[in-house]
DNA sequence: CCGTGAAAGTACGGCAACGTACAGACCGGA
DNA sequence: TCCGGTCTGTACGTTGCCGTACTTTCACGG
């Protein structure tokens, strides 16, 4: 599409390494990324304790769209949270793109109204569901956003994209292993049955995904 | 402003009563809504059980605005929280007065931004605040929006909204009376100490305060 | 090869909220 | 005035997760 040709001229390509933080929460957002290979995590805090993963990023989508909205201050902490590569543009750059670029900026006024939708699961599913469905779930968008079947995370970092205790987390996972789901050892995590995960998942994944197909299949 | 006076023209007043649902998760959105008195609660579900409520939207905001985003079609069910009037314009003289009214477009735009970050302060809200600070909240919100100090709410409803149980609300709101915060008789609520209230209440609804202040105050 | 630190396993009491159920209180209409 | 339905109070055992803490296991660099 032109759109697509539009944004890549002003475009560098870069490595994420995971961990790296690219927005802090009420910071200027200096650039814009569609990752290719990476994935970014957006997360919330509350008194600088308490954390909840709010978004989770890959090739599907975009970090930086609420300059689209023209604020240009990141709401909560973005970080790499798989290691990749990504197409990066200043701020400066897509405003100007936006401006030019009409089709451009319907498609992410699209996307936004996807993202709205997905923080509101997160919303009801951390409210409502178990914490193993809850882990089964993200794992999946993990998978997805990884392309590989492998990558990496602890429970550490899991307990607090999920907002549990990292002991819960251990327990979770180790039930899913059990279960044969996934295998994993020392922050590597692979996915042994995509089926069985999917089953094990609470239904926000697949409502997510319907609601992503819906409006930017 | 310019931007006022040009949705004023296509805008008819309307008396909106409690309980009346202006939008179905799903369907498409007839109407854009101003609340001028009235406030509406969008409310989120998961397997037509599990509710919570992700917005409450009083005169500060607009209820339709995926409208301006693109999309036709309401996320969530919104249905009236307080009774009384909005200006209401049709989902197509929304569209029209959009593309030729850029300063609106652009308010819109800010105010989908902040509408994301009550979004997310819902998510991690319902995750690590207790029942009482989030009800405590929840009265702030609501006193601010029916602008008296008496508004409609019976338990059954503020357990749907916050997504805990029926008996759960009880309790917590007999804690906030015994503490002389709030008065409540069969489904009408006073609040007799602001301050205290907010006391009571998670960062949250100061959090939420901010953020509205420091985007569209 | 071993030491060190990170990652994960496991345990404990404690508690908020759960699901469910029933009884009392109040209001409006017949 | 009484009835019926709505609203609220309250109870019970159950459970999922909490906070904390200690141990075990593994990977890696010296």
């Amino acid at each position: 599409m032109a759109e697509r040709t539009d944004v890549c001229r002003r475009c560098t390509i870069v490595d994420l390494s995971a961990g790296e933080v690219i927005a802090e929460s009420g910071m200027p957002i200096r650039h814009v990324y569609f990752p290719l290979t990476a994935f970014i995590s957006s997360i919330a805090t509350v008194n600088g304790q308490s954390s909840l993963e709010v978004s989770l990023v890959g090739r599907e989508g975009a970090f930086g769209v609420s300059l689209a909205m023209g604020v240009g201050v990141s709401a909560w902490r973005a970080k790499v949270q798989g290691s990749g590569s990504a197409m990066r543009m200043s701020a400066e750059d897509f405003r100007t793109v936006l401006n030019v670029n009409p089709g451009l900026r319907r498609i992410l006024q699209r996307y936004v109204h996807v993202l709205v939708s997905q923080i509101a699961q997160v919303a009801i599913c951390a409210c409502y569901h178990l914490v193993e469905e809850r882990l089964a779930r993200w794992m999946l968008m993990s998978h997805d956003r990884a392309v590989a079947d492998t990558f990496h995370v602890t429970h550490e970092q899991l307990a607090d994209i999920l907002g549990v205790r990292r002991a819960g987390i251990s327990m979770a996972a180790a039930s899913l292993q059990a279960r044969e789901l996934i295998r994993y050892t020392r922050g590597k995590v692979t996915v042994t049955d995509r089926k069985g995960l999917e089953a094990a998942a609470c239904d926000c994944y697949a409502a997510t995904e319907s609601i992503y197909a819906s409006f930017l299949g």
